[in-house]
DNA sequence: CTCCATGTGTTTGAATGCAAAACAGCATCA
DNA sequence: TGATGCTGTTTTGCATTCAAACACATGGAG
């Protein structure tokens, strides 16, 4: 699983910081591609340059808030200028560039409080996932995939310290459990729009996966998020609705107390996607 | 005004629906035209296609479900493939085509179920804005904007039988109300994902507003939806966040229930967007 | 009779050429 | 000195052309 790429910076503190939400986003856009098993070999030109081109913006290789022309785009990948076109369209959609009026494209910044908002909503709509997953009864084989999800993530958080690659586990089982959770509504209109919203920069459920490693603090928080993961899963069980729905929100608190924790360390700005963030209003 | 056309239907119980998706997407699609006056004078080759195959996917002449050949839509519309192709491409993100594995579009079904999760989904992220609004605190020029607005159609609802264009304007004015509260949590994130939602078939806030005209029962429906908007804006007023985002979830629910008695009358084939909805999943 | 292979035609993906519109810079006039 | 108009350059929007992939059909072989 080459996908799961996990970038990882160390900071002043020990912090070690996990932010994933290139893959997410890859896998939807190469939903129709998944035969081929090399990375940038047979993908189509299209998809290559808006993967690209995404991983330049969350680098912060384009100046946050700077107009994008197409041609310098052209001369920096190499490619023509059509699959560039349709690739900025679709970031656009996606939410990371906006539209110029005459023209063009400009890289999209977020304030603080725009990715704030935009963690809330994640937690809004997996609420209502779980809230409808309850009422409405979820699939048995989905319930047990979650549950053998969940103690896999036992198994990982079960040691007292967690070194890197048990981090990394952990934030590909608990991107897999979000998965299973909006899948549990059997909703697709709902599970296409949570799968949207993940796309912002940070709203994603592992987005900031925050650890200060030799502490026992960060471990702690990991397990009380996973305890909330058990409890929505019992909620559902139980056909708790609102139980669900309210354990659901305030997991993704959980997202904005990191996000809090972030941008007050200042030292943060090689991460994919901080540099898009704008300080003030 | 010409943008708030309206496609009016009368079926065999002197029912009257109006459904009217069309104009909030295009001004979306047109947002940085609005210099130009005339329809379709000056906006772009891509902006025409796109409304265009908007119309003409949501009048139901292309078949629900059926794939779209370029080639066909050029031939039809008589632009070129580029534009088209864009076109194509921005319907896909409104959710109205689904992209094929091999390349190419189909247009996009929907089952019953789908379009009340889109409406539950609407609910929710209204709800979201409404709580928010009420937490933060909402803008008071926009609070005024909303109570003049919630006036306007106290006025128009003081009639007690309502003819079309009494419903006409009901219809223009709740869309304006919906856009303010929208508006009013202040948060850019939300307006533009409920935006989207809005754009899928029947879940726009007006997307169904039903009426039997002669009978005293629907205008009573448009009363209790008032009282809705109305209670809104007061827990928004007091900070009641929670009342605030009960009571849009379930305004929602008035458009449930219109959607259930759609699909039993059968006969209103000719409404723009039916056509999507297949009978059984 | 069935199954596989090959060829043709249709369809999308990518590249390039062209024209029009927007922006910047400069010069001229008030 | 400031504002306005003109011109040249850049940039985008659209059209067309070229190439490659897929689907289907037809023919041959087992």
């Amino acid at each position: 699983m080459v996908k799961n790429k996990v970038d990882k910076v160390i900071a002043t503190n020990i912090i070690v910081i996990e932010a994933i939400n290139t893959p997410a986003r890859a896998k939807f856009g190469a939903k129709n591609e998944e035969n081929t098993a090399q990375q940038g070999a047979q993908l189509s030109v299209q998809l290559r340059a808006q993967l690209q081109l995404r991983e330049m913006i969350l680098a912060g290789e384009l100046p946050a808030g700077a107009r994008i022309a197409e041609l310098h785009i052209v001369e920096k990948l190499g490619f023509s200028r059509t699959p560039i076109r349709a690739a900025l369209v679709k970031l656009e959609q996606e939410g990371l560039l906006d539209a110029l009026p005459n023209g063009g494209y400009a890289v999209k910044t977020f304030s603080e409080r725009d990715v704030a908002e935009a963690i809330e909503l994640r937690g809004t709509l997996e609420g209502l996932s779980a809230r409808l997953a309850a009422e409405r009864g979820a699939a048995p084989v989905v319930m047990n995939e979650a549950r053998r999800c969940l103690k896999d993530i036992d198994a990982v958080l079960s040691q007292s310290a967690l070194n890197d690659e048990a981090l990394a586990s952990y934030v590909r089982l608990n991107e897999q459990f979000h998965a299973l959770l909006s899948e549990l509504s059997g909703s697709s209109v709902i599970a296409k729009e949570l799968e949207r919203v993940c796309g912002l920069p940070f709203a994603s459920p592992s987005g900031f996966v925050m650890v200060q490693a030799n502490t026992a603090k960060a471990r702690d928080m990991l397990i009380v998020a996973q305890d909330q993961h058990w409890q929505v899963l019992d909620a559902i069980e139980r056909r708790e609705g609102t139980r669900a729905e309210s354990l659901m929100r305030e997991h993704s608190r959980i997202a904005q107390r990191n996000l809090r924790e972030v941008v007050q360390s200042q030292t943060l700005n090689q991460l994919p996607g901080v540099s898009l963030i704008r300080k003030r209003s």
